[in-house]
DNA sequence: ATCCAGTGTGGAACCGGTTCCCTTCGCTGA
DNA sequence: TCAGCGAAGGGAACCGGTTCCACACTGGAT
């Protein structure tokens, strides 16, 4: 492998010229740089990362936590979040590790501390906890997606209004026996979900429906909607006529349920999601569209600012969201 | 954020014998141990990487690459990897980008060879193509999941046989009109799903069944599953009485179908898949299991012999699977 | 008493870049 | 004619660790 001295060594030219000539930095004669380039190119010259990293102070290199890879949600703002990094030049180091694991505390401790990253993009942080101090503490940009405090970057929908805007699609069609399923259940829920009860409680207070609240817990997962529609649907007596999914995954799940029981969707029962999942296409769904893919371009393009610019006020940004009606809801019978 | 001359200082030592004393190599004596170690703990000392990346010719990141975070298997193959390398303080650099997009070809050129990486876990490399060259001129350590080349270390299921038991199970529940979606579509698609359709024609001739192949294109995901099945199953005279899904995301996507269209699944119509999807269970597919999870420990765990000894025989491990029966396959009418 | 192996420690080189500071040179403008 | 400026490039310091090597000291064997 051949170092920067080499290339130099090859032009006739100083380290210190071979450096600014790939670099772009500071002054260097045409002819220096063709000559430069030609010997990089030559000795097919790259440069040692860690070498950069230890001169410039900068890794380049984000880390990323979600507490999911399964999850729909987390793995499209992955997606989103490596296509504007990799389109930076910029690593993404990626954490996976579900909210309530043993192995999520080391690494706010010990890993985050060795000053491997330029800059942190954080999904599924508990809002105000130990951890949000941890990242505050490294003094680099981060942005979270979702619950945050004033000193952070942070993205998200509006939870709560998402949540009321599904249900009062509902109460619009005429609904006024309208349940939720999910919220507080298990590791692969999230915070976002207690901010869509609220919203869902919210919507249906303001319609004089507060009687009929009813939340069915789920984790977010589409076997643990079909469960939990199994449930709140089997029998006929008490069976509400429309159902919010706190997510798409949910909602789906709900759909499938119905279906096995023999209930018609839309027409004996109207079910809708929030976030215009991959799937929700197929099974005619009724949401809330989010994009997190371009939530995670966001995310890293306000990192990128705050890298810019350090003293930059913190950014709170509201990601779009908006109603798909497709062909899961409709009036009740 | 102090350095190691901090450290060294306040515990009255050389820069020498505090790296010694911090890292456990060399003779350091116990009490100087203790002092520079609560040296380290007062100034809240964490070792920069990059000097450390700089000094032992380390990173302790692993490079990763998969075609796709959507798809089941790369999304718990990854999170496998990451459980595993977390355990081991390494880092996973993440590198999600399909197969034929314009973004691949730079990795391999230029993100690679910067020596950011002590190895390279990738899936979804096309066969003896380009990139393997590539990988190999890096001189680290890699392994390939799925398929390879000798001089690499490769894991991977016998996706031939895999598919050849699922059709074998269906011919000895005495079906013979059995037809196979999946492969050969676009992006979304694996080298591996190639194989999966040679072990069903194989395991269809082996049946003297060889007239009966019928292969239906479809990309990997459950709405491309879906689709092929309603074209498939649409005409009621052509239908085949069973149905082998490259994957069970198809198989999903095909169940779905079938009792959209009316037909009862598994009295009219038998389905299996490969994989054992996390959703499998919820539809009662029977399926052959493999588990992408452990594959990435198991990546992991060569990855490290190949850091211990360079000179190790590579490995190619073929991963385990085996057929559940769950309820949609049976006996045809 | 002498030799030697095993411990313990410090100085300095080194990893491979970047950048500060200084010198040189050619040109413009007073 | 000469001060002054911008361009070009070199030497050396520096980023923050690790490790080689030299040296000092101890205690046991000869």
């Amino acid at each position: 492998m051949s170092t920067i001295a080499d290339v130099a060594a090859r032009a006739g030219v100083s380290k210190a010229t071979a450096s600014r000539a790939l670099s772009g930095r500071g002054y260097v004669s045409r002819a220096t740089r063709d000559k430069v380039e030609s010997a990089a190119q030559a000795l097919s010259y790259a440069a040692h990362s860690s070498a950069t990293s230890l001169a410039t102070g900068r890794t380049q290199t984000v880390g990323v936590i979600v507490p999911a890879l399964g999850r729909w949600f987390f793995s499209e703002l992955l997606a989103g979040a490596q296509e504007a990094l990799l389109d930076r030049g910029y690593d993404l180091a990626l954490f996976a590790v579900p909210e309530h694991s043993d192995s999520r505390r080391p690494i706010f401790d010990d890993v985050l501390p060795r000053r491997r990253y330029d800059g942190i993009i954080a999904a599924g942080i508990e809002p105000r906890a130990y951890e949000m101090a941890q990242l505050l503490r490294i003094r680099r940009p981060v942005v979270c997606v979702g619950p945050y405090v004033d000193e952070v970057n942070a993205i998200s929908i509006d939870d709560a209004a998402a949540a009321a805007i599904a249900t009062e699609h509902l109460i619009d069609l005429g609904h006024t026996d309208i349940a939720f399923i999910g919220g507080g259940a298990g590791d692969a829920s999230s915070f976002g979900d207690a901010r869509r009860v609220a919203g869902y409680r919210a919507a249906m207070d303001a319609a004089g429906l507060q009687q009929n609240v009813r939340v069915s817990p789920a984790s977010g997962t589409m076997p643990s909607g079909f469960d939990a529609a199994v449930d709140l649907l089997g029998n006929r007596r008490t069976r509400p006529t429309a159902v919010v999914g706190v997510c798409d995954e949910v909602a789906i799940g709900a759909v499938i349920a119905a279906r096995r029981l023999g209930i018609a969707v839309p027409t004996a029962l109207s079910v809708i999601g929030i976030d215009d999942h991959q799937h929700a296409a197929m099974f005619a769904l009724t949401t809330i569209r989010q994009q997190p893919r371009e939530q995670g371009h966001e995310a890293v393009r306000m990192l990128m600012r705050g890298l810019e610019d350090p003293d930059a006020a913190h950014e709170h940004i509201t990601a779009a969201s908006a109603l798909v009606v497709r062909n899961s809801t409709a009036a009740p019978r």
